[in-house]
DNA sequence: ATATAAAAAGACCTAAATATCTTTTAATAT
DNA sequence: ATATTAAAAGATATTTAGGTCTTTTTATAT
């Protein structure tokens, strides 16, 4: 559904969110070690982020990343559609070239259900809500029984 | 979601169900020009399901696919699982490595119901309602527009 | 029996997603 | 100014999904 370079980001996102500050900022390692993933891979979506504004970045000594006061509100759709774009939302569940109420495919009634719910929740899901679930020990971004 | 061999699977055999019988069978070629598939790609994953007896094949002339009267019958998430797996009704949206109510992502509540939800639906269709949806003119599993 | 038609099977190719490795740039502390 | 640290950028590799082409097998009609 999501790619892979998109869950990396969402999950990187919060991990930073809830782990780091403007003044304690995450560098690439501890992110992709604490959440078991490819490092230089992951250091490639963050930086498109950081491009688009969505995460913030400095170099150097005490350097990493972080996100302010502006990037926690901003809604996971939006990084969705830098990362994957946004075609999983419109195009239909059976592959058929378009989807449309009037030339429906015989899932589209089903389908478009959950399709438009999914929508719905990363239209309406910031950031900052899914730190506020990790910091309140309601959700977690790190996988269950990792080595350390 | 599903991979394109699974949807053009599914609209395949309900092209199958919708235009064929035991007694006029379906080539593999009308289907890929009807549907606009690629004809060798969809000829390796209708042999999948011949294996598996979910579409019945002969060879020679007037040879083809068709659907027997138990095919019909069978369940969306029978052709999913045989092409897909099953694996994404079971893993986590965000990536983690368990999907766990106890352990759960920040999007695990929202998520599951999307997921379960779409489960739900390819285990109680068959075929047969799909057919019958296009039969009623109430579904396509042509394309719209395309250029005959 | 033979020719023919159509699926099955096999070998191969291409493009996209995912992942790794190396070099460059920029920020900070000394 | 210099050394150091960490992200950015670039180049390359690997894997997987998707797609094409060729040969073989089998059913049917003549
Ligand atoms: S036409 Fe298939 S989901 Fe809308
Ligand atoms: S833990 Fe992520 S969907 Fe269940």
């Amino acid at each position: 559904m999501l790619s892979k370079s998109c869950v990396y980001a969402l999950r990187a996102i919060v991990y930073v969110g809830h782990n780091g500050s403007e003044n304690h900022k995450i560098g690439i390692k501890e992110i992709g070690e604490e959440l078991d993933l490819p490092v230089h891979f992951l250091s490639k979506i963050l930086q498109l982020l950081v491009k688009h504004n969505i995460l913030q970045s400095t170099k150097g000594p005490h350097g990493g990343f972080y996100i302010n006061e502006a990037s926690g509100k901003i809604k996971l759709i939006r990084i969705i559609e830098i990362i994957d774009g946004l075609s999983f939302f419109h195009k239909c569940g059976l592959g058929m070239h378009e989807c449309s109420d009037s030339h429906p495919c015989p899932l589209h009634d089903d389908f478009i259900v959950f399709r438009e719910g999914l929508n719905k929740i990363f239209s309406t899901k910031a950031i900052n809500d899914l730190v506020k679930k990790v910091e309140d020990g309601n959700a977690f971004v790190r996988n269950l029984n990792t080595k350390n």
